[in-house]
DNA sequence: AAAATATGTCAATATAACTGACTTATCTTT
DNA sequence: AAAGATAAGTCAGTTATATTGACATATTTT
């Protein structure tokens, strides 16, 4: 499995690569970039959620989490059934970052998936999907569920 | 595109916290994990190689490598051509260790690949090899090229 | 009223990287 | 043989991203 493993290093070191540069222009790093990404899809999400599913320490993502929030690339607003959550929503401005790198990243896949027969994104989502623990698989599935029982 | 990105970020963080457990155990990060793969992998590989293949500092390799070459799990020789070469080679040591890292992933990919159809394997590798930028695989299979050369 | 929960914050630390500047040894070219 | 290029090593300072531990506040649940 050495391809494998070799391939899947250098595939990911790329694939972050693309928006790394694009960040930079915002002096914002990788840990931003999760934290937009995870709040923009999934509007509404709770801190507790976000340090769920991003397996990190509050410290680390209060440290992003104010930066995005001063400077106006996501808003929080007080939980209605519970008002001590803060219910975190991408703003304009974060909603169109989060589009901009998620274009990039999917640009990649599209370029990749081009070259590859018609079955190859199936293949590519089932073997992705395989190699995530089912621990971690079940995290992500709560999450997207809450997001669609929205 | 989305599935693909997440997938591909859950994928990526749970592959690399198998070794990183390990790794925890001889107090060395993932910085080591990739330094002993390569040399373990590509014998003889020269410090100006490995700085193209990871695409980090020479002030950063050194680091990391001075640790694994104190502790003998590389050893460098000096190039028979060019004696201001240094060859690095993985020492019992260190084979060992990259042996146990390296089965410890690929198992990751076993269990995947046993749960989908015959093609999947081929499938995941094409994928992670167009989801390279062409730049990137021309490094790798120089490196290769190198390797099987010998 | 007490306990639990959601969040925020302070302080100190670790790690993995970076830039920039400089040295030494050796090889290549003129 | 001298000059220049190359391979590697090192010093110092900086940055990004994370950590642990301790504690505070507001709110909800029991």
């Amino acid at each position: 499995m050495y391809d494998l493993i070799e391939l899947f290093f250098f595939a990911y070191r790329d694939f972050v690569g693309d928006a790394d540069r694009v960040l930079a222009r915002y002096d914002f790093g990788r840990a931003h970039h999760r934290v937009l990404h995870f709040v923009n899809r999934r509007p509404g999400m709770t801190i507790a959620e976000l340090l769920d599913i991003l397996q990190i320490t509050k410290q680390s993502l209060n440290r992003v989490l104010k930066q995005l929030l001063a400077q106006k690339f996501i808003e929080a607003r007080m939980g209605d059934k519970d008002r001590r959550q803060r219910l975190l929503y991408a703003a304009p401005l974060g909603r169109r970052l989060a589009l901009e790198l998620a274009q990039l990243q999917s640009a990649r896949f599209e370029r990749a998936l081009q070259e590859l027969p018609n079955g190859a994104r199936a293949a590519a989502v089932a073997f992705l999907t395989k190699v995530i623990d089912p621990a971690t698989r079940g995290q992500i599935e709560r999450s997207a569920r809450r997001v669609e029982a929205q």
